[in-house]
DNA sequence: TACGTGGCGCTTTTT
DNA sequence: GCGCCACGTA
């Protein structure tokens, strides 16, 4: 094997020194090496479109670019940790100096360096979407809404309105419009109680995820000097999954690109699935417009999957009306086999089917790593659960309740928020309600009566808490709560979130945690793992922050340590598999009303998406696919229902799959 | 005002 | 089969 040497250049030099043409195919070439200015690279599923970006990256810097002046926006920070490390391996440079990870790790990090200038304070705390409903329930209650006198929207609905107003750009009333006509009649009440959330986030100095992407647009907007300065330091902006981008992130992108318009963005219209929020990939199609002077290069050979796969996805596709005319051309020799459809008697058989295979496989030799099973909704997974259980199949499900998300785990975290940022009223209160005797209104009450502080640093949370007053009732856990609060972060500053958490569990948790929850040892464990997991961190900021913007999927790996090793089946709903890839892939569910989803079938747009994500399901398959259905589903309450096969594989020509016939034990 | 109990309605996707 | 919500009681 020749030895790889590279030439080191000259500052500014154009004198790379591997061999891109020889590494790359002459599509992936010309994007990779693509002058200065915009571009739009349309990568279809599978066509190494990760492999172009990090060789992108790889000849900035060989080009004499340095790493800090380059901007790298994925859609998970697993994918941008993962590129940097393989274009670290590509090149001696040092690459830590790029700033990459999603939207909202990117906007975090730079509102973390001007909370001052967006408006908010150091050490702000960032909120999830159950926070973010707390304290939009909270508001409407302090607003004086009777709740009585008209039917008026809860946090989640709330929540979800104003986020898609802020995300597509539109005032609160069009979308009211379009998605909760009922509540047109409530419009100014809403607005108000908007208007009231965005005081409240300031004084409670926290942000919530919407915060994470509007701020710093806005920050960028209003605020010449820090514009300046990002503008002149990312010479280079490289995105990923550009067709998912909603826009505000779009915007945001623009804006630093706004001088130089050294932006080259990434993605594939055919698997847009997200515009439930906010995302809209006529980002994607209007690129061309929005720069004129656009180079747009098109990646279509597919390396990933079989000819067989890939003619199913075509097949899948192509009844879509808006998209980019594409045909993944397959790269890889044809296999023996054809993807099969397989229709079974009910959902357990389904689940039976696959866990069968799945033996059967590992038998000739596939790793259940290689194994995905993917359904469009996260209690698909049900009954295959069970049955991988039952025959001790491994599994790991990147769906569902995510780990962070879990009460327990919040529960834990709100006390090292309420340490790190003392204004964070969701955090005390969620503490507080924990206490005897203590509900939503007691705590609201409390709050009310810290809130008047002010901004002044806290130096004792014995002094900052003193003037709260409780019942007799949970007086006593009250001070022990105090205390804690002193002992973790004494004097006002806290502790680095191991220790922590180690104080939390001893002092008041744990304890809290048995009399409540009948699986408490489950629950001591996982807090156990946050403990060792925070360990990693000194400063507890850190450790929130990834606590907040870190999907399941990646903390998967992060917090499985030595089980990691274990080889696992992978569960997934279809939008965590994006960008992932598995030898044997089985698409669960494929019956009208679940996959394409009942909701969706109102609205033509709608189905389209439900068919891009089809597309991308079957696009993670590289040698087998399996599409399944029940033809039974047992129904809740109202017995049981017949269903159709989706009308997605009517899309799909006959030959182009192998229909199993199967017999058996039923249940 | 906290908290337990019984009826009702029904299932998307996530930073 | 389940979780959520509303209601009634301590």
């Amino acid at each position: 094997m020749a030895r790889l040497y590279t030439l080191k250049p000259h500052p500014g030099a154009q004198r790379p020194g591997r061999d891109y043409a020889a590494e790359l195919n002459p599509q992936q070439h010309a994007a990779v090496t693509a002058p200065p200015g915009p571009a739009l690279v349309i990568a279809g599923a599978g066509s190494g479109k990760t492999r172009t970006l990090i060789y992108r990256v790889a000849y900035l810097l060989e080009n004499g670019i340095a790493a800090d002046e380059i901007l790298l926006v994925t859609f998970t920070n697993k994918a941008a940790r993962e590129m940097l490390d393989r274009v670290s391996s590509l090149l001696p440079n040092d690459t830590a100096g790029i700033w990459g990870g999603t939207f909202h790790s990117i906007g975090n990090r730079l509102l973390r360096r001007h909370a001052v200038a967006a408006g908010f304070q150091n050490g702000f705390s960032i909120m999830d979407r159950e926070d973010q409903q707390d304290m939009l329930d909270a508001v409407v209650a302090a607003a004086g809404i009777d709740p009585k006198e008209a039917r008026f929207p809860k946090g989640e609905v709330l929540a979800d309105l104003f986020s898609f107003a802020i995300n597509t750009g539109r005032p609160v009333g069009k979308v009211l419009e379009a998605k909760y006509d009922y509540f047109l009649p409530l419009l100014e009440k809403i607005e108000d109680v908007r208007a009231r959330y965005e005081a409240r986030k300031k004084s409670a100095n926290s942000l919530d995820f919407d915060d994470l992407l509007e701020k710093p647009l806005r920050l960028l907007q209003n605020d010449a000097s820090v514009a300046e300065l990002y503008r002149r330091k990312f010479q280079y902006i490289l995105v990923d999954e550009y067709q998912d981008t909603n826009k505000l992130q779009a915007d945001f992108i623009d804006s630093l690109a706004a001088h130089h318009k050294n932006v080259m963005v990434v993605g594939d219209d055919a698997q847009s699935i997200y515009s439930w929020r906010g995302a809209n990939f006529k980002n994607i199609l209007d690129f061309p417009r929005r720069y004129p002077q656009a180079q747009v290069y098109k990646i279509e050979t597919n390396y990933r999957s079989v000819p067989e796969v890939l003619a199913v996805a075509n097949a899948a596709i192509s009844p879509n009306i808006h998209q980019f005319r594409k045909e993944l051309q397959p790269h890889r020799a044809a296999s023996e086999l054809k993807p099969g459809l397989v229709p079974l008697p009910d959902s357990n058989q389904q689940a039976q089917f696959v866990a069968q295979r799945i033996l059967e496989l590992r038998d000739e030799g596939c790793d259940l790593d290689e194994i995905a099973v993917l359904y469009r909704a996260h209690y698909h997974s049900m009954e295959l659960q069970m049955e991988l259980t039952r025959h001790g199949i491994p599994f790991q499900i990147t769906s569902g309740l995510r780990f962070f998300e879990q009460t327990h785990v919040k529960d834990a975290a709100a006390f090292l928020k309420f340490a790190v940022n003392p204004r964070d009223e969701v955090a005390l209160k969620r503490v507080a309600r924990l206490l005897p005797g203590i509900g939503a209104r007691t705590a609201e009450q409390m709050w009310s009566q810290v809130s008047g502080a002010g901004d002044a640093p806290v130096e004792s949370f014995e002094k900052f808490l003193a003037p709260v007053r409780v019942g007799a009732k949970s007086q006593k856990a009250w001070r022990q709560l105090i205390h804690t609060f002193e002992e973790i972060a004494p004097g006002g500053k806290p502790n680095p979130p191991a220790e922590m958490l180690a104080v939390v569990l001893e002092a008041v948790y744990d304890d809290y945690l048995r009399t409540k929850f009948p699986n408490y040892e489950a629950r001591r464990e996982d807090l156990r793992t946050l403990t060792d997991y925070a360990r990693q961190y000194e400063d507890a900021h850190l450790f929130l922050d990834q606590l907040a913007l870190v999907s399941g999927l990646e903390t998967e790996t992060e917090l499985g340590g030595a089980e990691a090793e274990t080889e696992m089946t992978t569960l997934s709903s279809v939008h965590q598999a994006k960008g992932l890839e598995w030898k044997v892939v089985f698409v669960i569910w494929m019956a009208d009303g679940m996959f394409p989803s009942a909701r969706s079938l109102e609205s033509e747009d709608a189905i389209e998406e439900e068919r891009r994500l089809f597309y991308v399901a079957v696009t993670r398959a590289k040698d087998e696919l399996y599409l399944t259905y029940p033809i039974l589903r047992f129904g809740a309450g109202y017995g049981d229902m017949l269903q159709r096969p989706s009308r997605f594989l009517a899309d799909i020509p006959k030959e182009l799959l192998e229909e199993w016939q199967i017999s058996g034990y039923r249940y």
